[in-house]
Parts: C-alpha cells; structure tokens; sequence
DNA sequence: GATTCGTATGCTTATTAAGGCATACGAATT
DNA sequence: AATTCGTATGCCTTAATAAGCATACGAATC
C-alpha cells in the first residue's frame, strides 16, 4: 500500500533529513554531503532507498547526480511531506540543515537540467 | 526522536488500521478483531508495540482491555494522526474498518473507565 | 480451588534494514 | 588510454521486525 511504503522512507531520521532539504528544491549529493555531515555511501544509500520506492528522482548532470522530489507526487505523499515539513520547522536536527543549505546556495551555481526542470523549486548544485 | 518513532509505528498496515479504528474512539481488543479480521495475537502484539511507544493506552476492565489513543499527543503526534485520518478516508481498506466498527458499535454497552475518560471519543467495549 | 475467558508474552523462523569497507561505474580530464 | 572525480553497489555484520505457535497471566465464574 502507498501509505505503508511513505511511512518506511520516513521512518529513518537520514532520509528525513534529506527529504525535508530536497522539500527546497533539486539538490546533488556531494552537498547532501556537506549539509548531512554524513558519509558518502550513507547518503547514496539512503537517496537509492527512496529513489526505488519512488519519492524521488535522480538525474545524471556530467560527473554529478542531482537529485529531486518526485515530479507527481501522490495525495497521500504531498500530505505526509507537507505535514513533514511543518513538523521539521522546530527541530534542531533540520533548522541546522536548513542552515546549512543557504549557507552553501551562494557558492553555488546554478543548474538547468532537462528532467529536473519538472520538480519543484530551483537547482542548487554545479559543484 | 520523536519523528521517527511515530513514522516507526505508522509503516505497518495492521498498526494503520488499529490507530484508524482508535481514532474513532477507544476500543477493546475483542472488538479489534471483529473489525480487522485478524488473529488475536497479531492485534496484541501491534497493540504492544504502539503502546510501548507511548501512541496508546491501555487499561484493564474485568476480564477486557481497553485501548484508547494517548491523552496528550505531542504536536508530531497529533499533525500525523490527523494526516493519517485525512489519507484513510478513501482507502477501501480503512472504508472497511469503519464500517465494520458502526455495525457493532449498537451490539456494545458503553463502557466508562475511569483513567480512560481523559482520552478523546466515547468508550465503545463491554463486548 | 479449578475452570473459563480475554489478553499478553516467550520462543522460533524469516525478512528487512542500517552501517561500513572495498570496489565498481560513468563522465571528464590529462 | 590512463587517471581522477563524483557516485553507486556488493558483501558483511549486526540489529530490528513480523508472524505464528504454544503458553502464561489476571479476572471472573463455577
């Protein structure tokens, strides 16, 4: 059932964190890495597990891998993500990613993938 | 964190459906398995498992149990609980709990505990 | 006090998942 | 073509979970 398996991915406080950052928009995993703090295989991981239950997309851009909420999401997943975020707004763990995102943004140029530009929000990474 | 234990106890279909039920009010466990059709020791032991998770009470009356929804959920718990019952109300599944949960709630004395009278909705066991 | 009823728990098996290390992959660079 | 860079995956260990069977428990009844 959709609800059991949105309720899987969210059940781990990684894929919480990553899914509560992409919530601003398409993001690549070697800033997932910065605004983590995470190993590398921990975040490539924990995006696969997602990306095969489909609540997010990957897109190749050169030598990175952008990675962006799914393009359609279901009533039941924009309820649960939304009620995500509203539940992330007050906790330390996300503020400090939230933190961590903007500080990155400027450094950052910005990228136009063909795919991506479906998702919501603007491309965070270039490297 | 808070989060996760309740997305820990939401990934479960069975766990779905006893909180769903809860929603309406608390609930014995004999009832629980009129409304799921499922076996006595599955209803326990998911019942057990969100108990321990402090998502649920229980108290005993005569040879009964009853098991009602926390009487202060958190602001997670609440936002979630209300998404859940906002997502369930189109699923034949949930449909189904419901409607197996009207048609014995007539057949069933209300029940007034004392502890329980603090939790939400009516008492609907007396079996 | 023995039995019955409703419920909970211990045990076992199978499945799933998390984390880490090493390594493989594709794209770009040299 | 070899190397480098960013990312993904296979393998391993450990831990958590679900389900079912048998059994234990507490309260009521006989």
């Amino acid at each position: 059932m959709e609800l059991i398996k949105i309720y899987a991915c969210l059940c781990d406080l990684t894929r919480l964190r990553l899914l509560n950052v992409l919530a601003q928009g398409p993001v690549c995993v070697c800033h997932f890495q910065e605004i983590l703090q995470e190993p590398q295989v921990k975040i490539s991981k924990h995006l696969a597990y997602l990306r095969q239950r489909g609540l997010v997309r990957a897109e190749r851009q050169g030598n990175w891998v952008i990675y962006a909420l799914a393009p359609k999401p279901s009533r039941e997943l924009k309820a649960n993500l939304a009620c995500l975020q509203d539940c992330a707004r007050e906790n330390p763990v996300f503020k400090r990613d939230a933190a961590r995102l903007k500080k990155i943004e400027p450094s950052c140029a910005w990228v136009r993938a063909g795919e991506l530009e479906k998702a919501p929000g603007q491309y965070r990474c270039g490297c």
